[in-house]
DNA sequence: TTGTAAGCGTTATCAT
DNA sequence: ATGATAACGCTTACAA
């Protein structure tokens, strides 16, 4: 590794000039033509400041603490690691994973994390909810990301959950389905009802009534298929939109079951937490995948804002949002992704 | 924080003997009653050594890099990462994460987790396979996860593969299967060709003969479903090794078509990348799901290993592969991981 | 405009 | 057995 001393003596400066060079705070210190000269020969040498010295002076690492709790229980969850670790290097950032188990380790991870310096954390949840930001990071720039803040005071990015909702279901209505379903979870998920109240906000925004036995929500396995086989049977739809991948393949099973073809006798757009039905299933299929990605990559994009005043609301190489939503094709066509990412201002934490 | 060195003036003591202290290399320097009163204050005022300083001075930071290619392509995937954390964090390292798409930033990345210190480099592949450790590594600890060195000179740990195959095999003999198909993958992967090596070693060892019809290699979608439409009709399986879950989801489909029931008509055993197939598919599936958790975990004790030399080949607090294995239920059990992790030491890559 | 030196929190060397 | 002190590589206040 060669050093700053180094670099010096090579281009025949101090120190100081080569330090105020290389950070490009040369201006009215240091002789404009020896600034390019040192850096040339910093250039040539291969010079890299390292940033635990810089950091133990400024107390300014370059490092984001990424804190999650079990990164395995929702697959494609790991997406949101991608995207901001794709930011994070973009922006120089380096990313410091730790994991929490629930509650009982966080609060010494995080501990852990400070103690290497991060200059800022991501805090993530696993799926959609409200929260609330451990004491532990008061003060530090903090964004949350899968869920909202309950103060609303912290920046957090999360699904648009109800124009998942409506979206999938104007796929539908579109598609010229008259009686659509809705096969939602069990389970009282934050996301469950936004996506409820999405589909039932488009269903009136088109007209339509809403038939109560078209709604069902369904737990898993037997039981589940059960249900939704007696959707089938008692309640006639030609449209789905379907809560997750698991309640899309149910809805696949009792289909096959049937002899029914989707794209054909039924459509269907489901909610894919894990692309793993885009991948296998048929190539009729609309899925929704939920933006993991993007949060990633927009709440580092939001971190780094925090912590330096630099100014990232507009990405550099990734059109998102708007671009993918611009490009949402019929539901006959391939696969594909609706794609939606609000980032939730300080200001205002709007749950529409 | 609080340092060092004002615990050596609440303590009374010099820097030196606090520092000597705290990391228990007192003996014949320090008084033993003055190390433990040392060691009480620091407690007390809730001293934590910066890592940081100390490794400007050591060169060792206590970290671990984690390179990383795609880890959204496989969704599991993220288990590696998700054990190489626990286990960095059970031995007091922190982990450094990078991504790199395919070759171009590899380099480059690599580069900047040494800046930052690494004392070493779990370098993870996203798919099993023989790999070329990237020269920039010489010299510098290395464990290579799911894939394995093509010079044999890296540790590296990977699934056995053979042994997926065979004991998937098995388990289906054991159901009393009669006609054991393999529906495999027509991508020329090494995970295909072992595992189908397994499944043909296990027929043999079972005295079993082996019908070319029951062995197919599928792609995906529609022309997928219909070679396993084809299989069912032509060969009449009465057992199923699958590849991976989507080959999983066909023989599903198919099956839900053909009015067969899992684990009465037909028996299937698959291996699930995803977990999603063990989640939603009904409860008499047996799934295999890959070590992808094991890997990572065992990668970073070896890893840590090579650095501090420090034994750590028997797990503190996970109890893995054997315990597993042993607990394999029968196939009409619920839904089951088998778990193979073998850890292929520097001496002997052996591929069996 | 330039260079010297103090300091960040450690660890390690070397007199005492 | 003890405690100054130099060193790690960098930034920055201050003196020249």
């Amino acid at each position: 590794m060669t050093t700053i001393k180094e670099v010096a003596k090579r281009a025949g400066a101090s120190v100081t000039a080569v330090s105020l060079s290389l950070n490009h705070r040369e201006a009215g210190h240091v002789k404009p033509e020896i600034a390019r000269k040192i850096r040339r020969t910093a250039q040539e040498m291969g010079y890299k400041p390292s940033p635990l010295a810089s950091s133990l002076r400024t107390s300014r690492t370059r490092t984001i603490g990424f804190v999650s709790e079990e990164i395995a229980t929702t697959p494609y969850a790991g997406e949101i690691v991608l995207g901001a670790q794709d930011a994070a290097s973009e922006l120089g950032y380096m990313m410091l994973l730790v994991n929490t188990d629930g509650k009982a380790n966080e609060d010494e991870e995080i501990a852990a994390l400070r103690r290497y310096g991060v200059d800022g954390y991501m805090y993530a949840k696993m799926y959609n909810r409200v929260t609330v930001r451990p004491s532990c990071l008061d003060g530090v720039p903090t964004v949350i990301v899968n869920a909202s803040d309950v103060t609303g005071a912290t920046p957090s990015i999360a699904p648009d959950e109800v124009a998942i909702g409506s979206d999938a279901t104007n796929r539908l209505i579109e598609a010229g389905c008259k009686r659509i379903a809705y096969v939602g979870c069990s389970e009282n998920l934050r996301a469950e009802s936004l996506r409820e109240q999405g589909y039932e906000k488009a269903l009136k925004g088109a007209g339509m009534s809403f038939d109560p036995r078209l709604r069902i929500a369904v737990g898993n396995n037997g039981p589940a298929l059960e249900a939704v086989a007696h959707l089938f049977r008692s309640a006639h739809p030609d449209g789905f939109f379907c809560f997750n991948d698991a309640r899309t393949w149910y809805v696949y099973a009792c289909a096959a079951r049937l002899d029914l073809r989707i794209g054909e006798d039924v459509s269907v757009v489901g909610v894919d937490n894990h692309r793993v039905v885009a991948q296998t299933l048929a190539p009729k299929l609309t899925t929704m995948a939920l933006p993991h990605y993007e949060m990633g990559y927009w709440g580092t994009r939001r971190l780094v804002h925090e912590i330096e005043g630099r100014d990232l609301s507009v990405p550099s190489s990734l059109g998102m949002q708007d671009q993918w939503r611009a490009s949402i094709p019929p539901l006959d066509g391939p696969n594909e992704r609706l794609i939606h990412c609000r980032l939730i201002e300080r200001e205002s934490v709007r749950e529409g």
